[in-house]
RNA sequence: GGCCAGGUAGCUCAGUUGGUACGAGCGACCGCCUGAAAAGCGGUAGGUCGGCGGUUCGAUCCCGCCCCUGGCCA
């Protein structure tokens, strides 16, 4: 049996449902590793799972920020790795499920994250705005030339970031990610499924119908459209864009739909592309009737 | 039936005053990613320029006929 279990794959393949069905069968928790569903008030937008389907499952790490907070990978470690501890202490069986890649890596690899200054980085944004991406990228490349040979000069938020760190640290930034090993001894499944498209689709109307309008509504006058890093959702940024201040509909709705399906089916994209690197992942198929019982099997080998 | 507009990349459209299509946005495909990762960034592939004939050294662009789409008139 391993010390943790990981259910990843882009989104809308059913992790969660997977990963309750994995925690009956093997007395697990569920640890959230989802950068959206922290945020507590994003729910229908998060396809967070509906207390109702929990299965009396404990379920951590959901509903722990605040939308006005920034997300971030390194707390998120710290968060998910006391989760993690917490319940093997108890004897039971944390997994592991979300499709944020690098939050997964946070939470299970030997990465380390070099801290950050919001002061540094405010500074180096508006100088960003002021000469451009292509100037800072010629200044990290006479500080940190390594950095500077892996960060295109075009990508002026990473560029930003490892200058932030080189004068934070005093040391070259690691714009490389390291192998893929982990710390703990762990097993991940990865799902995924063939007719993913079509049901990004269904599930952005589902979530029209069920309320995401309202939802976004709601959060209006706790800053969701100030917030750095929730503000930016699938679905609620677009909604988002539909609406006034005072909560009205000033925008084309079933356009902001249609651009949150092209959306959504990018970021699946992105998430296959990132998740197919790592040789440690077991893929199923999701549409499988058994896929469950597949995965079940999967965790005794 | 007549008149007008239009038929160019998978989609929406630029463009060529006749000399190998500078095409663009979206989409597709591929990739990158160490504190915003549902974010950020890069690369590649797609075009018989509606069809047939004519004029021309040469036509996607000119002429004729035809087909299709939209609108107006009858």
């Amino acid at each position: 049996m391993p010390d943790v279990i990981a259910v990843v794959g882009p989104t809308a393949t059913g992790k969660s449902d997977a990963a309750v069905a994995l925690a009956e069968q093997f007395d697990g928790e569920i640890v959230n590793a989802d950068s959206m569903q922290l945020y507590a008030g994003m729910d229908i937008g998060t396809a967070k799972l509906p207390v109702a389907e929990r299965h009396g499952i404990a379920h951590h790490l959901l509903d722990v920020w605040p939308i006005s907070k920034s997300a971030a990978v390194a707390e998120y470690q710290t968060l998910a790795r006391a989760a993690i501890a917490e319940i093997r202490g108890r004897g039971r069986l944390p997994i592991l499920v979300g499709g944020s890649g690098l939050y997964l890596r946070g939470a299970l690899d030997r990465l380390e994250f070099p801290g950050e200054s919001p002061a540094i980085r405010a500074r180096l944004y508006a100088e960003l705005d002021d000469v451009g991406a292509a100037a800072l990228h010629a200044r990290l490349a006479t500080v940190d030339p390594r950095a500077a040979a892996s960060i295109l000069p075009t990508n002026g938020r990473r560029i930003v970031r490892a200058l932030e760190v080189i004068e934070l640290t005093g040391r070259p930034f690691v714009a490389t990610m390291p192998g893929f090993e982990s710390v703990y001894d762990c097993v991940q499944l990865g799902l995924d499924r063939a007719d993913l498209d079509e049901r990004v689709e269904q599930r952005v109307h589902k979530m029209m119908a069920t309320g995401l309008l309202g939802e976004v509504r709601a959060l209006l006058p706790a800053g969701l459209r100030d917030s750095p890093t929730a503000g930016k959702a699938l679905g609620y940024a677009q909604l988002l864009g539909c609406l006034d201040d005072g909560g009205r509909v000033v925008g084309d709705l079933d356009e902001a739909v249609e651009v949150t399906v092209r959306a959504t089916r990018r970021f699946v994209r992105r998430q296959r592309s990132w998740f197919r690197r790592d040789p440690r992942i077991r893929w199923f198929d999701a549409a499988s009737p058994d896929a469950h019982a597949r995965l079940i099997d999967a965790v005794w080998n």
